[in-house]
Formats: structure tokens, sequence, C-alpha cells
DNA sequence: GTCTATATTCGGATAGAC
DNA sequence: GTCTATCCGAATATAGAC
């Protein structure tokens, strides 16, 4: 499947991911009046990402996000609870999208299938969402500290997939016990530098097709091959 | 070189890093009594790696880096100048330690074991000094902007150098252009995964020489097999 | 060189008018 | 629902005694 196709089938797209967000959190957000709401959230999402990835979550002040967003201290609180929430709400929809990826993929028969699928649209996820997935990753110890362990749950669900579906494709006695698990692991750290160094694959002309083409190589290339 | 081997040679370990770290940066040490100064500086980054790992170097008050260092507030900034220095002076610790690995692997003519090398050293010499790294990795942002150039060259020097070693090994026109890049890429993804994850590895009876291995094992597998 | 006490700024959060 | 003005605690950094 091409990213294009990919892309224009994906449910998290534009506007619609701050409608699922609105859903996903409506508890901390303050009034039920969705059309506020999601405009403003998109706002002050969009707003956290700008400014946390060039100074970090924490040295965002609220005066400097609402200077971006041009809401004033008082319109920020009358729509979320606290500077936390927008933190775990984040968390909460990267959750979400990566959970649906390995389900989806797991769903089918074709156990390879599978394996290239988690692959090919982790990547092309993390590359539509990809200010989510970067936040994620940099801000995990901004969350309240109930909140980290879900968050390095996510990173571990697509290893593990993974690892038991390259071990059930490929059992063999000659392999030792790491090298599945190895190779998963290279597969995540793949996945990862694209969207935590994007500042490398801008103005590039590996596409992101390639880029995906090459992990899969990467992965049957080891798996295949004796230890 | 086993990892036993090369830790003993290590020229930075326990409190020699300390020295180096003041002489690299007496400009910035307030003392020139360096009997006081390296024996607050090693509490200091200790405790700074302890606490910030935890919650982010911005996060962490200079109250919290005084009661786990047991300092007072004018102990500590009569060694050091300013709450950025110390992240400063870790990025140019971490950097001396990175020139010297690639350097000292260019020394050699073997252009195969110089890619080892630097693939094996690095990995060694970043578990030696984990938080080190740890904390460059994350808190790049936390440094003051003219610095943060200062470290993303660290990594752009590894993966270059590795590019272009391999390169002048296998030169092959059937190979695509991104191919080496790509190879490069996936090396310092796991000399990265290791450092930056250390929990998965703690208990783990994946050793550091299986991992050293794998890892320069998957980088020859890629290089040597047709596009 | 190290301590305690303090100056000063800035952070998150709230009250109350509109 | 949105704004301005304000509270209050916490941050970095310094002053001055010992």
């Amino acid at each position: 499947m091409s990213f294009n196709d990919y892309e224009s089938d994906f449910a998290y797209r534009d506007k619609s991911i701050y409608h699922a967000l609105f859903n996903l959190h409506s508890q901390n957000i303050k009034t039920k009046k969705k059309i506020f709401a999601v405009n403003n959230l998109e706002k002050i999402i969009k707003a956290t990402f700008k400014v946390s990835s060039r100074i970090g979550f924490h040295e965002m002040s609220l005066r400097d996000l609402c200077r971006e967003t041009e809401l004033s201290m008082g319109g920020f609180y009358s729509c979320i609870a606290s500077k936390d929430v927008i933190a775990i709400m984040i968390k909460d929809m990267v959750k979400l999208v990566s959970g649906e990826i390995v389900n989806n993929a797991l769903r089918q028969n074709d156990k390879k299938q599978a394996i290239n699928d988690i692959i090919a649209h982790s990547i092309y996820a993390t590359d539509i969402l990809q200010p989510w997935f970067y936040f994620l990753y940099f801000e995990t110890r901004s969350l309240p500290r109930d909140e980290q362990e879900s968050s390095k749950e996510i990173e571990l669900l697509i290893v593990t997939t993974l690892e038991n579906l390259l071990m059930e494709t490929y059992r063999d006695k000659n392999k030792n016990q790491h090298h599945y698990h190895f190779i998963a692991t290279m597969a995540l750290a793949m996945i990862q530098e694209r969207y935590l160094k994007p500042w490398k694959y801008k103005d590039t002309d590996m596409s992101i097709e390639i880029y995906v083409a090459e992990t899969i190589k990467m992965v049957y290339l080891a798996a295949g091959t004796d230890h």
C-alpha cells in the first residue's frame, strides 16, 4: 500500500483527530460545547508542538502558549483543566493510534503480511502524526508518574508483537534466544529514527516508501539468515 | 576486544572523568582550587543525572540538586557559574569522548576493523558513560541555542564516518545511493537504543558483547547483499 | 569555601467583570 | 465563553556572616 493510499484512508487526519481527542477526553475538557472545544483544542495542541519541540514542554509557560494560540489565560482554562492534561491527551491519542495499527495488522492470517503492515503502517502513521509521536517520546518524563508506564507500554506492544510474529514465522532451533528480539528491536529503532529526526528526511530524496522498503528488507535479511 | 579489556583501558572512568572535566571547563568553574572543585563537580554531575533522568533537567530545581548533593546554594554557586553550565559541561565531555572513538578508529589502515571499532567502542563507551550520553540525548533542548548545534554534530560525525567507511569498503554500482547511508543510520540507531533504554538491558541475559556482535553482523549482512 | 537569609522574577492557577 | 487583574508559591541567583 502506497503512502498516499494510506494517508487518504487514515482516520486521524487534519481536523478529525481533534474530534477524536474531544471524544476520548471529554471528562478533562470543562466546556461541553463541542464546537468551541474542538477549535481551541486544535490551537492548543498545535501551539504545544511548536513551542515544546523547541524548548521542551516544561519550559513552555502557559503565557507562551497563550501568545501562540491568541487565547487568554481564561480562555485556556475554560477549555482545559490544567497544563498536565495537554501531555496526557497527546499520550492517549498516540496510544489509540498505535493500538489500532497493531490490531489491524493482527486481524489478518498471513503472518508475513502482518509484519509488513506493522512496519509500513507505523512508519506512515508516525509520519502523518510526527509531532504527536515526537512529543510523546521526548516528554514522557513530563507526564504524571502514573501515566509514564502507560507511555512505555506503547512501544513495548510493537516490539513484542513483531518479535512474536517473527518467531512464529521463522522458528528455528539454530537461532539463539535473542535473535528475534534483536531484529524486532532494530525494526522499532528504524521506525523511531524517522519521526525522531525529521530534519534528516525533510529535504532528502529518500522517499518514505524507499525507507519502508529498506527497513522491511533488513528485517527479512536478518531473520532468514543462519546464526 | 572484550568489554572488560576496553573498560580497564578507558581513560574516563570513575574519578578521572571529573578531573578531565575540570581541565576542560576551568573557565566556568569559579574556584581554582582543584581539589574542592573536582569533588563538588562529581557530586553535582551525579545528582544531575539522578534527578534529571527522572523529571528532566529544567524541572530539576537547584534546591533539588542541593538536597541531593548535600551542598548549600552558596556551595553550588561557589563552584559553578550557573545551572546552564552543568548541561554544557556534560555536552562537551560527551563530544570529547565521541571524537576520540572516531579518531582512534580511523587511525588504523584496515577499514573493516575501523567499522568494527567504531560500533564496538561506541557501545562500550556509551555503556560505561550511559548517564552522560542519555542526558545529552534528552536534554539537547535544554542547552543554550548556540550550543545545540554542537550537540547534533556529535551523532552526525558517527553516521557520516560509518557511511564513508562502508562506501569505501563495499563500493558497488548496483547499490542505490541511499544504501550505505541507511546502514550507517541503522548502526547508530542500535548504538543509541542500548543507552537510551537501559532498563531493557539491565536484567537481561543479552550481554553487551552479544549485542555488539549482533549489530556488527547486521551491518555486514546488509552491506554485503545485492540490492 | 561554605553557610543562611533574602532579593527578584516568573510560573500555574483563579476570581470576577462582561 | 472569554477577558483582565491578581494571588501565591517556587525558581534562580546573590549578599554577607563565619
